[in-house]
DNA sequence: TATTGTTATACTCTATAACTATA
DNA sequence: TATAGTTATAGAGTATAACAATA
């Protein structure tokens, strides 16, 4: 694992901090999938962007740039760079936009990732209860309540 | 809020996932605190820098660097742009290391940095009961322990 | 020889602005 | 006018390699 900190007797002034605790956590299992991914020539963003295209044929881009955060003017290259190596299509809907789907190729790239994403959640979910995984899924939910409510207020 | 995915009526293919679900709610964390430091010309990473030195007064680069998990070789011009703004000393330990130390606009600046933590703490613990942090503590320590054990192991 | 800190450099991700073509 | 996509560019963050000074 890449740059796990080690807070080898320092103090730790950030230790009950939930934003803190969220990104140690995040980073460690985004290190461990990441490193999985290498050997696909796939990125993090790149994977979220190939498998919202599989649940999704037909998305356009700026539906898949709203989706995953990422904005259109960076899902540009990412998607250009997926059509050059032969892992999506563009069909036409207008004249200004195609809806995105996956070759033969992007599908089995999408298979061997899910493979990866599988194994990396298992080497992390012994650590957690059925019980605690609804917990953190509640308190994403909770989370971005608070931020649509203070964008709409 | 920067950047907040919305799914609206795209299927989530991450949806049951531990990983994503981490790494959303940390940005979103991480989003909102970054937009109370701008106005202190601190980025995160500048803060956790500023926040551990403050909490380990004469600590030095090497010691720093492993526990925030970031290369010296990064942390190198962090620390010099810090000095340059007057917020930290050096003070030589030996001929080819100093511990760093707070000056005293330093210690204002670290004052002013923890009440904006204290906002973004506040603005979404109301989501999180006592318990559930508590649980996430212990999620967290449970995934850096899957990561020593292989590394050692 | 190993350690501490530094410089140089490159790559990824992200952000804004400006642009073309189309609706 | 607004939308879809693209290009250019700049700022963070992080990675490695090479280096000087010191232990």
């Amino acid at each position: 694992m890449k740059n796990d900190p080690q807070n080898a007797g320092l103090a730790d002034p950030f230790d009950g901090l939930l934003g803190y605790q969220l990104r140690r956590a995040s980073l460690l299992m985004a290190s461990d999938l990441g490193e999985r991914l290498e050997s696909l020539d796939l990125t993090l963003t790149g994977l979220s962007v190939l498998l919202m295209i599989e649940a999704n044929p037909g998305v356009r881009q700026t539906e898949l740039s709203k989706a995953l955060g990422i904005k259109s003017a960076n899902l540009a290259p990412l998607v250009a760079a997926f059509a050059a190596r032969g892992l999506i299509d563009r069909n036409p809907t207008d004249k200004r936009s195609h809806g995105l789907g996956l070759t033969a190729a992007g599908r089995d790239l999408a298979r061997r990732a899910w493979s990866r994403v599988r194994e990396n959640e298992a080497r992390f979910s012994i650590c957690v209860s059925t019980e605690e995984r609804a917990m953190l899924r509640g308190l994403l939910a909770s989370l971005r309540s608070v931020i649509l409510q203070a964008e709409v207020g």
